[in-house]
DNA sequence: GCCAACGTTGGC
DNA sequence: GCCAACGTTGGC
């Protein structure tokens, strides 16, 4: 069981829009990045727990939680030539892009601002989402981390 | 295999 | 809207 956090732009997907989807899931599409395609394609495992970040807004921040309910397989947006995410060069016989499932857990009634784990860092260790230059959609998050944010929220 | 140019991310 | 950081591309 791993922990995660996972970005979105809450203008493309925010937690309102996972909140108010069928069965409060998504698959998570559009990943186009090499490292992170292969935590979707190999370490992300059923049951694992993820922030949902907002990312690229007034307030950027934890806003809630996420379950991982289904493994990564084929990202279907890489295939389709009307998605943003389409990508002519992925072979359907060897797909090069991948997508998981997630099931809103948890919304927090106040996010955890990224201001707010700034001011806290010395309790979160050297936590990825916070370095300088990090541009990665999705990156692991270590047990004490985990719990050092959720005691802010 | 190097590396300059380019595109994207994302905080500010 | 700016721009630093960094991944990717492509010429050589």
């Amino acid at each position: 069981m791993q922990y995660w956090l996972m970005k979105s732009e809450p203008d493309t997907f925010s937690i309102d829009h996972l909140a108010s989807a069928p069965k409060r899931r998504t698959l998570w599409d559009g990943v186009r990045n090499y490292q992170v395609r292969n935590m979707l394609r190999d370490q992300m495992k059923k049951g694992d727990l993820a922030f949902f970040w907002h990312s690229n807004c007034d307030s950027p921040g934890v806003y809630g939680i996420v379950r991982i309910v289904k493994e990564g397989y084929p990202d279907p947006s890489a295939f389709d030539p009307k998605s943003r995410y389409f990508d002519a060069d992925s072979d359907p016989a060897a797909p090069t892009w991948y997508s998981v499932d997630v099931e809103l857990d948890t919304r927090l009634e106040k996010p955890v601002t990224l201001e707010r784990l700034k001011a806290n860092a010395g309790k979160l260790g050297d936590m990825l989402v916070l370095r300088r230059g990090n541009r990665l959609s999705i990156t692991p998050v270590t047990p004490q981390q985990w719990r050092a944010v959720l005691a802010l929220a």
